[in-house]
DNA sequence: ACGAACTTTCAGACATTTCTGAAAGTTTAG
DNA sequence: CTAAACTTTCAGAAATGTCTGAAAGTTCGT
C-alpha cells in the first residue's frame, strides 16, 4: 500500500499547486466545475495514477466530491481506471497525450453544444416562414446552420489527420494562403464541384 | 415612435421563441449567461434594431437586467448602438455577418481563457524543476503550452484569410491531406524552416 | 455468509450567480 | 434651469450550482 493513500497528507509542490488552481478556474469556463478541473489538472501532471483518497487529500475536498468528479471526467472520456495487483483501490490517470485530450474535449463539446443546436436549427428551418419577420429570422438561422455544419465537418476532417500532418498544417501558418492558391491552379477545373 | 417600444407587449413568434431560448441555454455554456444569450439571439434574428424596452418586454426580464446585458454584449463587441433621428431611445442591433460573430466570439474567448493560461504556463516553465515529480509535471505543462501556442497562432492565421479563402479551405475537407502531400513535394527543400 | 475495504449516492448546508425594481444619473428640448 | 424621457447602478431577493459527510451499496477474501 502506498503511503500517499492514507488520508490527510499527499502534498503538492507550490508550483504544481498554481497550475492545478489555474486549471480549476479555467475548467469552470470549459464546461466542468472548479474541483473537476483541479482533479483533472492534477492527474495530468502526475506520472503515477492516483487513488480517490490521494485526490481528496491533495485538493482538500471531500471523498464524495471526488467520486462525482471522477464520474464527470469519465463521461468526458478523460480519465482511465487502473488496478494495481494486490490493492483493492481504484487508481485514476489522465488518458493519452495532450493531442488526445484536446481532441476529446473538442469532440465532447461538439456533441454537447453544437449537435443539439444544429438539430434545433434544422427543425426550425424545415417549417415555412409565417410572415415577413420570420423570413429574415430564417435567413440568419440558415447562416448559423451553414457555419456550424462547415466547422463541424472541417473539425471531423482535422481529427482524421495524423498528429504529424496536423503539426505540418499548423506550422504552415502564413503559408496556407499560398497553398490555397496552388490548389486553385492545380484543381481549378473542378471548382464548382464540392 | 414605434408601437413596439411601449412596455408589456412586443411578442415573438413561437418559432423565434424556441431559437431564442435554445441560444439562451447554449450561451450560458459559452461565457455569458442565459438572458444575455437570449438578448443576443433576439438581436441576431431581428431585422430592425430593438430598444432596451423591446428586449425587456420580448424576453420578460427587467429593464435593469437588459442594461447589464447590453453592457456585457458590448464588451464582447457583439452589438452596436443606433440612434433614430427624433427618437431619444437607443436602439441595439447585432454586429456584422455570422462569420464576424464567430470570429469575435473566438477572439474574445482566446483573450479571456487561453492568453491567461499561456501566461501562467510560461511563468511556471521558467523555473527549474525541484524534484523528479516536477520534471514530469513540467513536461506535461510544456506540451500544453506548445499545443495552445500552435492553436493560437493557427487561429490568428485563419482570421487573416478572407471569408472566401476560408470557405475554400473548409470545403476542401478530405482534400486537405492530398494538398498537404502536394505541398510536401513542392516545398520539401524548406522542410525544417518554419 | 460475513466483514473489511473500498465506492457511490444524496439531503441539506453553503457559495455563487443572476435578477429585480427602486433610486440615482444623464441627456435633451424648451 | 426644469421637466420629461430615457439609461445605469446596486442592494438584496431568488435561483442555481457546489460540497460535505453520513448512510447505503459493492466487491472480494476467507
Amino acid at each position: 500500500m502506498s503511503e500517499s493513500s492514507l488520508g490527510g497528507c499527499m502534498e503538492i509542490s507550490e508550483k504544481n499547486q498554481s497550475f492545478v488552481y489555474h486549471f480549476g478556474e479555467m475548467g469552470s469556463k470549459w464546461g466542468f466545475n472548479r474541483t473537476v478541473g483541479q482533479m483533472y489538472a492534477l492527474l495530468v501532471i502526475s506520472e503515477n495514477a492516483l487513488s480517490a483518497n490521494d485526490l481528496a487529500s491533495a485538493l482538500s475536498i471531500s471523498r464524495g466530491n471526488v467520486s462525482m468528479g471522477i464520474k464527470e471526467l469519465q463521461s468526458w472520456q478523460l480519465v482511465q481506471v487502473k488496478h494495481i495487483p494486490g490493492d483493492r483501490k481504484e487508481y485514476y490517470s489522465a488518458i493519452g497525450s495532450v493531442w488526445d485530450m484536446a481532441n476529446t474535449v473538442f469532440e465532447e463539446r461538439r456533441k454537447r453544444e453544437v449537435d443539439p443546436t444544429l438539430s434545433v436549427l434544422r427543425n426550425l428551418l424545415l417549417e415555412a416562414p409565417q410572415d415577413e419577420s420570420e423570413v429574415y429570422a430564417q435567413q440568419r438561422m440558415q447562416d448559423i446552420h451553414d457555419l456550424l455544419e462547415m466547422v463541424t465537418s472541417w473539425a471531423a476532417e482535422l481529427q482524421r489527420l495524423s498528429p504529424e500532418q496536423l503539426g505540418t498544417l499548423m506550422k504552415l501558418g502564413a503559408g496556407v494562403s499560398k497553398i490555397l492558391s496552388v490548389k486553385q491552379q492545380l484543381f481549378s477545373k473542378s471548382k464548382d464541384q464540392d
